[in-house]
RNA sequence: GGCCUAGUGGCUCAGUUGGUUAGAGCGCCGCCCUGUCACGGCGGAGGUCGUCGGUUCGAGUCCGAUCUGGGUCGCCA
């Protein structure tokens, strides 16, 4: 039965308690998160949000009332105890912070009780995901998972005090939006005043905060929610957090300038890191060429080495031929592992495969000097000498080969070097390895779309040097753009945006927008362009990979509250659901569901 | 949409080439216990093996489909 907490209120909480008040009396009120039951002598331990206390019951020092309602107390009832602080008669528990004192319960009251439930609440959970999500309120009374999002809580106060100081000024942009359909799949709102129009959930503040920037706000900020109708991974949320910002009259350096001191300090009081500055900076030239990914793990090497020079004349067809056609050929060294077994061979030349490559070419330098190689018998001795040496290769290295267009070749070797990093231990996980990539190619070609797109967004601004291939050598031109990296993820990216009309004018051309296109989608900007605009740049992070990659998670569900399942579900509330038709004939929404097709009839 | 992976008491798992009544730890319930903190002791309850279909004398185990989680590719300007 529930009783009421009438007159009492909590003094400390459960770890606030400590040495300094012995002799005090406290009301402490929390979960119970053990009771055990010496027969005359009763321990509970009380958790709350900031830790354990142990409260002891004795019936001399309590009353028999209070002793038979300590007897009947269960996991997870919540509790008020009035007691007073006394040191531990008993051994100290070292593994807690108030192991060394107890409070001796004079009053108790039991303000809930609760059901056994349906899976431990205690750190490590090792409880399928799928029912923590299902019961997500209990799940976020774990203490791994309540330190996750306080420690996010954090973040986001130290974030808007460090910019606050820095000039930021927070403003809020709206969440019901137009639809720009560039980019991801929005989810779209319908209009009840405006029956057959939507609105879009914002896929980033994008617009608004260069619109910002025009009025002259010129430092913003938000922590924003973001919407974006896509597959979800484990780093990736239907629904997710953005630190967003934007600034004016600054060049790309600038914005790096004080993000990279935002990070450091961030660090510095959420988890005690220093983090020594400047950031190193590597062009996404020299990261696809040596890491095979434009979002490095820097923590371990394993670096990508272009042997296209070396194996151009050689023997072997797929090597040739893949220079014949414009591709490359490069190699990873995995030290120490040519004695790797067969089957891990052949796992990997699988791997390779689902990431595109047509096969693997592999060449062990084993102990003796000789080679053992899938591709030896289509070379001469001299020729493998020369790529083992290209390869920085040594008695008892593993050389494995890709052999394709670019594109193919980075992702194949890059997915590799992660997946070996991983898989052999080469990543020290108490390393946090930040970094810049700078000068990504503005424009991107699509070969589903036949044309080019926008690698990061039409309002990026080109480097200068650059601007003259526009025309003729679109692909050359290089953007003043810029991601952060931490560990392999990317954390942030951001860019200097375009604030001239011919510029502006041109990339919508080379896009493939009409200028009407352009107009309709995008002509409040335009507008706003024409009375006056600073030039401007930002970046945006996504807050909650920096706090899964600072708490060490493995997923971004860690540190999002309620978050969703793959299918971009709510395993809780149950969300999306069906409406009633009454919500829909407000709307003037007609359902077209297309009905499952069974199409497995013929053979 | 593709590929990979998991589903067995409340939780986490074991379950051999298909073979009697499907086991363990924790949790739960009852009794006992005045210094426990992974408390301890004694006793007990609890499972149509995700679902449907098939093969078989016989299916947790084999086959097919399907559902539900997770990972990944596509996708994410």
């Amino acid at each position: 039965m529930a009783e009421s907490m009438k007159g009492l209120k909590r003094t400390h909480r459960c770890t606030e308690v400590s040495n300094a008040n012995i002799g005090e009396t406290v009301t402490v009120m929390g979960w119970v998160a053990k009771q055990r039951n010496k027969g005359g002598i009763i321990f509970v331990d009380l958790r709350d949000r900031s830790g354990i206390l142990q409260i002891i019951f004795e019936e001399d020092k309590c009353g028999s009332e209070s002793f038979a309602k300590a007897e009947k107390m269960r996991s997870e009832f919540v509790i008020a105890v009035v007691g007073k602080v006394c040191k531990r008669e008993g051994a100290v528990n070292e593994n807690l912070a108030t192991g060394d004192i107890e409070v001796m319960a004079e009053d108790v009251r039991i303000l809930s009780e609760s059901e056994t439930p349906p899976f431990p609440i205690e750190e490590n959970s090792k409880t399928k995901e799928e029912i923590r999500l299902k019961y997500r309120y209990l799940d976020l009374r774990r203490p791994d998972i309540q330190r996750n999002l306080i420690l996010r809580s954090k973040i986001c106060a130290e974030v808007r005090d460090f910019m606050t100081k820095e000039g930021f000024l927070e403003i809020e942009t709206p969440i019901l939006n137009k639809s720009t359909p560039e980019g991801a799949r929005d989810y779209l709102v319908p209009s009840r005043v405006h029956p057959g129009n939507f609105y879009a959930l914002p896929q980033s503040p994008q617009l608004f905060k260069q619109l910002l920037m025009c009025s002259g706000y010129d430092r913003y900020i938000q922590i924003a929610k973001c919407f974006r109708d896509e597959d979800l991974r484990a780093d990736r949320q239907p629904e997710f957090t953005q630190i967003d910002m934007e600034l004016s009259f600054v060049d790309a350096q600038d914005v790096m300038d004080v993000n990279e001191r935002l990070i450091a300090d961030v660090c510095e009081k959420a988890i005690g890191l220093k983090v020594e500055l400047p950031l190193p900076r590597i062009t996404w030239q020299d990261a696809m060429d040596r890491y095979g990914s434009d979002k490095p793990d820097t923590r371990f090497g394993m670096e990508l080495v272009n042997v296209s020079d070396v194996v151009k004349n050689c023997g072997f067809g797929v090597f040739t031929s893949a220079l014949e056609s414009g591709g490359s050929v490069r190699g990873i060294n995995v030290k120490g592992q040519a004695g790797m077994p067969r089957k891990k061979i052949d796992a990997l030349v699988d791997s390779a495969k689902g990431n595109g490559a047509k096969g693997l070419a592999y060449l062990a330098v084993l102990e003796d000097g000789t080679y053992k190689s899938s591709f030896a018998k289509f070379m001469t001795e001299g020729e493998l000498d020369a790529l083992v040496k290209a390869m920085d290769g040594e008695k008892g290295d593993l050389l494995l080969f890709a052999a394709d267009r670019n594109k193919i070749v980075w992702s194949v070797l890059g997915a590799l070097r992660l997946e070996l990093g991983h898989s052999l231990g080469l990543i020290d996980e108490n390393q946090f390895n930040f970094l810049w990539v700078v000068e990504f190619p503005l424009l991107e070609w699509s070969d589903e779309e036949e044309r080019f797109v926008a690698m990061h967004h039409p309002f990026t601004m080109p480097m200068e040097e650059d601007w003259q291939y526009i025309d003729t050598d679109p692909g050359r031109v290089r953007a003043k753009a810029y991601d952060i990296v931490l560990n392999g993820v990317e954390l942030g990216g951001g860019s200097v945006r375009i604030h001239q009309n011919d510029i502006q004018e041109k990339m919508f051309e080379v896009l493939g927008f009409t200028k009407e296109s352009a107009w309709e989608r995008f002509g409040f900007l335009l507008n706003a362009f024409k009375y006056g605009v600073p030039p401007h740049a930002g970046l945006a992070y996504g807050l909650d990979r920096l706090v899964m990659l600072l708490v060490k998670a493995d997923s971004i569900r860690e540190v999002i509250a309620f978050p969703k399942v793959k299918d971009a579900s709510c395993l809780l509330t149950n969300a999306p659901d069906v409406v009633d038709q009454k919500q829909l004939d407000e709307l003037q929404i007609a359902l077209n569901l297309v009905e499952e097709t069974e199409e497995k009839t013929e053979e």
